[in-house]
DNA sequence: TTCGCTTTGGGAAAAAAAGCACAATGCTAC
DNA sequence: GTAGCATTGTGCTTTTTTTCCCAAAGCGAA
């Protein structure tokens, strides 16, 4: 059962897509079942973290045995919506944007760059993978029509909300921010920040 | 006072560079005090948290006024020891490597990439930036040679491993990594993992 | 100076998250 | 069939994290 009459926590929810990768990296070696114990071993966190977890969502395994690495990768896929693939508007087409477009884990992981923007002149027209660089300005309406939830903004600081304001004029839903500041959007709208500086910065505090 | 007796819960740490990159954006905007209240409407969190997370390190702020920015800036940065720059290893010279290799919002927080490696023979002794990409083998060697503490990983997902493994031989103490899979490293070793798929499918959640 | 407004720092309370421990159950070997 | 071992799902406990709240203190106006 993947509807949940409780509300999971969100940190709960941010846990899943690794045990959905650990998993998927099970079946590529073959493997058939697994437990709680080898996923906690994986991925460093409890087993009894990891089954409390997926309790929230109905129950996945067999007393004795583990969980079907399959089965539970697909009721993973289908709580996190990711069983079909979902279509993302890319702004920016410098040398991240570029990365992203050429990066091929998406397809596999339930996401597809439809379209590249950017509002450089010099960019637009220009082919990136097999994208043509479209000008920001066809943005909204391009989001719009072809009715498109997420969008990634790689572009600089200085012109993520601007980019932000126009996916959601457009109808995005959800953003993968990859400029280094925070972005101000209605409450609906979701919002994941990549930040590697401040990655590295916590990491830095230990040394 | 940036030496806490008692240990800091490391979600904490984690939200530091976060304040830090704030304070940062408000002092290019030529401000001069904020306080607990702004900040906390610009980061979405409480004040109260903005607040007592800070008071683990220290009083940094006036009663009454607030908090004189530059000042808390530069003591955030000396708590994250990020007011010297710190020298990386960069591991992987594909698109990925190439954008961090040329993204140039590093060393004003505080860290600098020092040099490329790779395995590909096609991409060895290519330039990218300022740099010669070098062969793999040499990694280790460097890595001790000239001390340095930070690695990041950006070859694919099979490859992550061993190249984790080489940077923790030549002495690397933490490692940002950008293959899509867990990292099995010594416990004083940091990992930070970066995984845009990840950030996306516990968005499409909500969707 | 005093009043009124503002804001911090931190003790105490509340809420959220994680861990413990075990009954229930399944598998395998004999 | 039964003994022995493994593993889940979950109620309960403990720990961690967040929020609440207010005394203390700074500032500016009168």
């Amino acid at each position: 059962m993947s509807h949940p009459t409780h509300p999971v926590p969100a940190i709960v929810i941010g846990r899943l897509p690794l045990y959905l990768r650990a998993l998927t990296q099970l079946v590529a070696e073959g493997r058939h079942v697994t437990s709680s114990q080898e996923l906690s071993e994986k991925l460093g966190f409890s087993s009894a973290q990891i089954r409390k977890d997926l309790s929230y969502f109905g129950e996945f395994g067999k007393q004795g045995t583990g969980y079907e690495i399959e089965f539970l990768e697909q009721s993973l896929k289908e709580i996190l919506q990711v069983h079909h693939v979902w279509d993302m508007a890319l702004v920016g087409a410098g040398d991240l944007g570029r990365a992203l477009a050429n990066y091929n884990g998406f397809e596999a992981r339930g996401f597809r760059i439809t379209a590249i923007f950017d509002s450089d002149p010099e960019k637009i027209g220009t082919t990136i993978g097999n994208w043509n660089v479209l000008p920001m300005e066809t943005l909204c309406e391009f989001v719009r029509e072809k009715k498109i939830a997420l969008g990634i903004i790689a572009v600089p600081a200085n012109a993520a909300q601007q980019v932000a304001d126009e996916l959601i004029k457009g109808g995005v839903r959800a953003i993968l921010n990859y400029a280094p500041t925070t972005l101000s959007v209605p409450p609906k709208i979701k919002v994941f920040h990549i930040d590697p500086v401040a990655g590295l910065q916590s990491m830095t505090y230990y040394l």
